[in-house]
DNA sequence: ATATATACATAAAATTCTTATGCATAAATT
DNA sequence: AATTTATGCATAAGAATTTTATGTATATAT
């Protein structure tokens, strides 16, 4: 993904808050937005995007529905109810974690 | 280490950190300053920490002192002028993803 | 005619971390 | 006195996530 190894364990939270926003996306379009979003700092790439959308509906946090446009298809990714309330924990934890480096990093937000 | 995903990929930058401010520290040392600065909140693994270590060590970024203090040992470690430079590049690379991700989970943080 | 963009997919390898285990000394608790 | 908890290091197996590489196919731009 991005130049730095931060990114790493940052794909779900990232598919499911653009999901959250769009009501409906399909695999390319999220890494087009990504990347618009970002400008180009972060590409989210294929070989992760696809398996971790597999992996959502999977577990119940998205539902698919399949699209013929033009010629082609395309995988439209539509959050459940449980998806929902995922991203709400999971822009949580991206709070949470936001707080615990700053404290780590800056002496001085931390409280002693 | 904590309870969500994100940290996965943040543990040098906050080794690296920490030796910035303590000029010398030993592992289990920066286990319990790690925990002391997060309130719990992170809890470095020793199976995560000390190879960590040897990998910065390996890599130039740490010198390493063993001391015996009583009768166990402890290892000192210290930044290298490399890690120093290192931790500068880290920190720079935490605020880049700290500011993507506000992008992408705050669409009022974005620049269009 | 060819290259780039669109659209999905998977598999091997790399990376990072968790969990489990091991060794050994020191201090605190029962 | 005996046992648990704390201190201090280490490694190895397995899990999880991502990179890199590859494959297929249609559409558009050069």
């Amino acid at each position: 993904m991005g130049n730095s190894k931060l990114y790493k364990g940052s794909l779900i939270t990232i598919i499911l808050k653009l999901l959250n926003e769009h009501d409906k996306m399909y695999g390319y379009e999220i890494v087009q937005r990504v990347k618009e979003i970002t400008k180009d700092e972060l590409k989210i790439t294929e070989g992760a995007l696809y398996p971790s959308l597999h992996k959502l509906e999977a577990e119940g946090l998205l539902n698919v529905e399949v699209l013929k446009v033009g010629n082609r298809l395309r995988k439209y990714y539509k959050l459940t109810e449980k998806g929902t309330k995922e991203t709400v924990n999971k822009l949580a934890e991206l709070e949470s974690y936001i707080k615990t480096m700053r404290a780590l990093v800056n002496p001085k937000f931390r409280i002693d």
